[in-house]
DNA sequence: GTTGATTACTTGCGAAACGCAAGCTAAATA
DNA sequence: TATTTAGCTTGCGTTTCGCAAGTAATCAAC
């Protein structure tokens, strides 16, 4: 009997975590190296302990990099893809309440259509890397 | 040309403040002891300092009550309002991934709804309230 | 009209989280 | 074999948070 607003923040309502789930829907990033120079510039060490806090909460998983034994994938998992629609409202308000934000055409299209197309559009893309990386 | 989910976790993206968002937008709460009542248990400190911060930040307004002269109340403006899809989708996530979320019969009908309808509900419900105080 | 309660805070202090810089390890590359 | 790359860990100072106590203004009761 609990509120699902204070599970979510719980999950994802840190300082961080829903930037990088933005820069692994939108910006398609998978590395941690891709993840630290994002431009609101995360810290290692936080970065390294939020990675480890989603995949225990099961918003990524980690794979092992199939070319490269030193690197590792981030995917987001099925019930990480799923945190779209919030993702799309987010920025639809941020473009809305604030005259310096913008976004690429590809998102601002999909602004336009159902959350939901969007969603199963980056499902499918994710769960086709997953199946190359099991 | 700033990406539009950076600006609204600088809005809202604290511990706090989306909650209070919340106790607004679907529970109805206006006043400090309101909040500082909430079954997540807010600090006294913490709680002037977010309020004080929403509303430098444009998304709520402090009126006196005209009934009891050291209270106050705590209303969203519209740009607080127009929140009410991202909290929308992010109550229909929660629900959906935790066993032990649920909300009232108001609400879970609401989300049946498309989230503008919603919203524009409560904005005229708000604006109504806010007619009366200034 | 004085006393006690209510409302909305502020202050002080210890604990936790964050941010920066440096260092470390294993694997790949030259 | 030496150097670079990727992904971290550690240490430490700063900021934020949480708890408890205290304060000020108004209101309500006697």
């Amino acid at each position: 009997m609990r509120c699902p607003v204070g599970y979510a923040l719980e999950m994802f309502g840190d300082r961080w975590s829903l930037l990088l789930i933005r820069d692994m829907l939108v910006r398609g990033k998978r590395r941690y190296s891709e993840f630290l120079n994002s431009e609101e510039g995360i810290s290692t060490n936080i970065l390294a302990a939020r990675l480890k806090q989603m995949q225990k909460r099961g918003l990524i998983d980690k794979f092992p990099d199939p070319k490269d034994g030193k690197a590792s994938i981030y995917l987001l998992t099925d019930k990480g893809v799923r945190l779209t629609p919030i993702l799309m409202e987010i920025i639809r308000w941020g473009l809305e309440n604030d005259q310096y934000s913008s976004v690429p055409d590809r998102i601002a299209k999909a602004l336009t259509q159902p959350n939901q197309a969007f969603t199963s559009d980056i499902l499918k893309t994710i769960q086709a890397e997953r199946g190359q990386l099991q």
